[in-house]
RNA sequence: GCGGAAGUAGCUCAAUUGGUAGAGCUCCAGCCUUCCAAGCUGGAGGUUGCGGGUUCGAGACCCGUCUUCCGCUCCA
């Protein structure tokens, strides 16, 4: 077992698919890119951490409630919200620079460099001639009727190309252009490849163009859409949030890095609705909040960091990314955005419904403006996992693998183990199980020696582990041994459900917040 | 998507020039009865990712394909 850096990802990959925490989606038909499944383990450790948000969120916020929107929406939805026309780019590579382009740009690009050609011709004419008519000269000048023509013609190619979906003709068009990479600056290009980054189906039996519908590629339109309907039902006033978590599905070119970036994957967002001119007070507040959450789960400060973006979406007027420390490197694990009222005005628009806020103090109605939160749920697992995960040395030159899973998210929260499997130790252990089965998911094991128990225990994270010896049977007391410090402690049967509570129930986490 | 590398038991890896697919761990059934892995016996588990080709013979060579990793590219 290597412990270089460069191997502890594989390692910690490797493990998850042997202990039970995911596995390849489709494997025995040699697995389904950029797709993966929760394991009995991982959908535990999932389950929990979504939990862990929607109490923080929901349940400790008297202003924020949760819905559970369909993935299915209106296809008008994605029209307003952008995803259908900014995501649909035809892409084409060079093949000696290997770099790719969008190929409407280029197009776009050559054309542009026409009409310069053109300005500097009308420039000189207009410094030569008194009385200079520019639509006079555009009209006479050879030259630049020759140039017109040109990117009237490329317009026209291109626009009944774009409309035909001819992807063949937006090739021909570059390389009748002549349009070369500027890295290489060859002609030697790929064919035009539409990447629609949404995947569509099709609703009805009967397959029809007009009823392609789109799984959601994020769940935060399934708020919006809904804004109205849980502010009058739920007689909500500004500020409040709406929260949700649910699957997005994204056709991402390059899929890569395990869960990091899968092709299905959850979100948990919660979009707060505020007055206009307040955002930026709720964007702080929200950006502090979101990080006293992460830091609570304790696997340290140093591996998060704000990442403010510079380069601002055309809906945010500010944003920041909470990045953490993955083993490949600092990477975004939730966006905070200031949203505007860019998403509901959208849908007013197409709609043609109001979706409004009635200021009693001010008399009037606005849109009110939105704070967004939104975190990769697969992306938290694999922090936590990976934060997680340790391979030590123990005195002795023993070794082993430990997975230091913050006890509330442990998949399993005590094994019960009969020091020997004779003398009624196993019934005895039985008997504990029963009375903590109701509280907390637990583990049975009698196999092997205990020391390999132990070790079993903690290659998935089992926070405690309570033998059941003899001297059970004579005073009703075992020993519960802690993962972390491999310690043991003794203590009457009739303690371990308090003292479980306290251990490993969500409240601990969340009275922290 | 492009370039490079890889794919053999659940896991980690062997298999000389192309010549009978193996080991350790895991797992299962027992033995032992032990508070921190690696004691003993037995057992299960494989069309060598998949498909084709070359060959008397392919895990190995060739072609295709799928998946993974690294780099580039893209990223609401």
């Amino acid at each position: 077992m290597s412990t270089k850096p460069e191997d502890i990802f594989k390692n910690i990959v490797s493990h998850c698919k042997e202990y039970g925490y995911i596995f390849q989606s489709s494997e025995i038909y040699d697995g389904l890119s950029a797709v993966y499944d929760y394991a009995q383990n991982g959908a535990e450790l999932k389950k929990n951490i979504r939990e862990y948000w929607w109490k923080a969120m929901v349940q400790l916020n008297e202003n924020i409630v949760g819905i559970d929107a369909a993935i299915f929406m209106h296809p008008t939805t994605w029209k307003a919200s952008g995803h259908v026309d900014a995501f649909n780019d035809p892409l084409i590579d060079n093949k000696d620079s290997k770099k790719r382009y969008r190929a409407d740009v280029l197009i776009e690009d050559f054309v542009a460099k026409i009409e310069d050609k053109i300005l500097k011709e009308i420039e000189k004419a207009a410094k030569r001639f008194e009385n200079f008519d520019e639509t006079v000269y555009r009209s006479t000048n050879a030259r630049v009727i020759e140039y017109q023509t040109k990117i009237n013609d490329i317009n026209l190619r291109f626009k009944t190309a774009l409309n035909d979906n001819n992807l063949n003709e937006i090739r021909q068009l570059i390389i009748d252009c002549e349009i070369v990479c500027p890295i290489s600056g060859t002609k030697n290009w790929t064919d035009v490849r539409q990447f629609n980054l949404m995947f569509s189906t099709a609703i009805g039996s009967v397959s029809d163009e007009a009823n392609t519908i789109y799984l959601r590629p994020e769940t935060a339109q399934g708020i919006f859409v809904n804004y109205l309907n849980v502010q009058k039902t739920g007689r909500m006033k500004l500020p409040f949030g709406i929260a949700q978590t649910g699957k997005a599905f994204r056709n991402e070119i390059v899929a890569r890095q395990f869960i990091f970036r899968m092709r299905e994957f959850e979100q948990m967002e919660m979009q707060f609705f505020v007055k206009p001119g307040t955002e930026m007070q709720w964007y702080e507040h929200w950006k502090n909040n979101r990080l006293k959450w992460h830091l609570s789960l304790e696997l340290g400060k140093h591996n998060y960091k704000f990442h403010d973006h510079i380069k601002l979406a055309h809906y945010a007027n500010a944003a920041c990314d909470i990045e953490f420390q993955f083993p490949f490197g600092f990477k975004e694990l939730e966006g905070i955005h200031s949203r505007t009222d860019f998403d509901l005005k959208q849908h007013e628009q197409h709609s043609g419904k109001k979706l409004q806020f009635f200021d009693v103090e001010e008399n009037r109605s606005y849109v009110p403006y939105v704070v967004e939160t939104s975190v990769g749920l697969d992306r938290l697992f694999l922090s936590i996992l990976s934060a997680a995960y340790k391979e030590e040395k123990l005195e002795g030159g023993d070794s082993r693998i430990v997975l230091s899973l913050p006890p509330a998210l442990a998949p399993i929260k005590v094994a019960v183990f009969p020091l020997v499997k004779k003398d009624g130790l196993p019934e005895l252990a039985e008997k504990i199980i029963t009375e903590l089965k109701y509280n907390f998911n637990v583990s049975y094991d009698e196999k092997d020696t205990v020391g390999k128990r132990y070790r079993r225990q903690d290659a998935i994270g089992t926070p405690f582990c309570v033998t059941v010896d003899h001297q059970s049977l004579q005073d009703n007391t075992v020993t519960v041994r802690n993962r972390d410090t491999m310690n043991q402690e003794r203590m009457p049967i009739s303690n371990l459900l308090a003292y479980f509570e306290e251990k490993v129930s969500l409240k601990s986490l969340l009275k922290q917040l």
